[in-house]
Parts: C-alpha cells; sequence; structure tokens
DNA sequence: GCATATATTGATACGGCGTATCACTAACGA
DNA sequence: TCGTTAGTGATACGCCGTATCAATATATGC
C-alpha cells in the first residue's frame, strides 16, 4: 500500500469512528482528519489549523475533542508543558503511556508496564480509590542519544 | 506551637530558602510567602493573588516561580487540567508523586513507590535515557470515598 | 551614614490557547 | 423536497503566564 493510499485509508477510519459516534459527514472533518492522517508524529491543535487554510479555528478544535473522546486520538504534554495530540495506533486504543524525546520529539508507546498495577497497590493500601492517573515520561530515545548532534 | 507560630515559622523558612539561593529580602516577597504558608491545601496562583491586594500580579508568580526552582513548592496538575501550587512537606523535597482526590481536593503525597526504577527498567529495555517523568493519580480519598455526600 | 550598583517591583501590554456566541449553512432522514 | 438540527466560521472573550520598563527598594562598600 503506498503512503497515500494508507493516508486516506486512515482518513476514512477516523471520519467512520466520528460517524459510528453519531456525528455528520462533513467537508470541513474530511479535511480536518485528512490532514491528521498526514502526520506521523505529534502535533498542536494551532500546527493542524495552518495546514488547512479556509477552515474556521473553532472547528478544528472540535474536531480534535470528539477524536480525542472517541480514543483514536491522544493528547500528549511535552516536557515544555506544550499539549500536543497524536494518533492512537489503529489496533490499541486503550490507555497507554508515552516516551517522548525531548530532542527529535519522537514518542513511543509505553505498552505492557504494569504502572496501574502498582498504582492499584499502593492506592488500596491508603484505601484511596483510583480513578485515573496521567503519566509522560521523558528522556532521549536511541536515536539521539547515540548521536546528540542530531538536528531536532 | 499555635497555628499562628507554624505559620510565621514556615514563612521565614521560606524567606530563608528564598535568600540562600541569592535572592532579596522584600517587603512584597514576605507577603507571599506569608499567605503561602497559610496555606493548608494546594492553590493557584491567581487564588493567591486575589489574597494579596498591592502586590503585582507579576510579583506573585515570580516569586512561585523561584519557590518551584528551590525546590520547596511543588506544581500540581488536576484532573481539570488546573496548574495548582503545594507547599513540599519541610522534610523531604525530593520528587514524589501525588495522590489527589477528586471530589475534595485533597492530595497525598506518594513516596516510597517504584515507579521510577520501573520507568527505568522499561525504558533501559528499549535504550531510552530517561531524564524525567510526570505523574499525577486521580481519585477519591478515603473520607470521600466512604461519603460521596459530603460537600467539595 | 551615605552613595552606588543592581535586583525587584508593579502597571501594562502582549501572546498563546481554548471556548462561547451567533447568524448562516449544510447534512440527512422523513 | 422539505424541515430539523448539527455543524461551521468569524469574532470576541477569558484565562494564564510572561515581557517590558520606568520607578523603587535592597544590599554592600566606603
Amino acid at each position: 500500500m503506498t503512503v497515500r493510499n494508507r493516508n486516506y485509508a486512515l482518513a476514512d477510519q477516523l471520519l467512520e469512528t466520528l460517524e459510528e459516534q453519531g456525528h455528520r459527514d462533513t467537508e470541513p472533518r474530511r479535511k480536518v482528519v485528512a490532514a491528521i492522517a498526514r502526520k506521523n508524529r505529534h502535533f498542536t491543535a494551532e500546527e493542524l489549523w495552518g495546514e488547512l487554510p479556509g477552515i474556521g479555528r473553532a472547528t478544528v478544535y472540535r474536531a480534535l475533542k470528539l477524536l480525542v473522546q472517541a480514543g483514536v486520538l491522544c493528547r500528549v504534554m511535552l516536557a515544555d508543558g506544550a499539549l500536543h495530540y497524536q494518533l492512537n495506533d489503529s489496533s490499541r486504543h486503550g490507555h497507554h503511556h508515552h516516551l517522548l524525546c525531548v530532542h527529535c520529539g519522537e514518542s513511543e508507546d509505553l505498552h505492557g508496564c504494569d504502572i496501574e498495577g502498582q498504582l492499584h497497590r499502593v492506592a488500596a493500601a491508603r484505601q484511596f480509590q483510583l480513578t485515573g492517573h496521567w503519566l509522560e515520561v521523558y528522556g532521549q530515545c536511541r536515536n539521539c542519544a547515540a548521536n546528540p548532534a542530531l538536528p531536532a
């Protein structure tokens, strides 16, 4: 499958997800999901909007919110406090965390790590009922650690 | 020791910490640390400023930043995304996390939990060099879980 | 005590970011 | 095709933190 076709398929999938949630198939939304499908790393709302001339800023923010609610997009807090968005791996929409490279910006999903289990044990010991948590992990990815001179 | 005296002592201690870092002992700063010393739970910058008539907003934000840098105050992200500040237990200024009650707003420090160790193991397996992380844990504290009808 | 260098202050303005509003438009089911 | 209603986009607003900058207070040396 070519990159272009993969992006088309992904965009269709995102739009379908929105329709399943009862949202309409509109032209602006198609453009937003198409732009998201072209992304291969996390991005900000403003950055996305900048790539969508003619689309209202509010429309972009609204679409992002819906996609996050639907679980296909997740919000990532960078080390500098900036909020970014990132597509979830299509096969794994569940809760997970990220290893974020502070140098190149790459992010790796952190699955199969028993943070939840550990938190539950600690919380139970204090009779604290967990409802959620937020975790981001910062550092340097394999490539950047090996070659810090690489451009960000 | 009375509550008032405890607050005075705490305020002095905060001011002293700032002086140790090379910052001056000024009247506005005294008022800011005194207001912080009176707090018995986390608070926002704006809330603090509201309690300090005559003090500039920038001055409050600057003092908060210095105290965070000095390690005596920590920043806490609430479940709704609001950034709050909280005094560190005077005996334990190190890195730690919080159990935040989404109902009453209470927060308990989370020490002696091996999240760091676990993150290091996962990161090492991927040759990812950790530099930091951010974790907040949300739920209901013992009291609120037992009696959800209590006022927030 | 006094002069001096400079850190600090506070008013103001600015900028980023997300949302409320609202008249207009487009989608979609009957 | 029509009517209902979700969606759109321009705009304004609000929150939050910071940059600027002239005026002031503080620490220090003499």
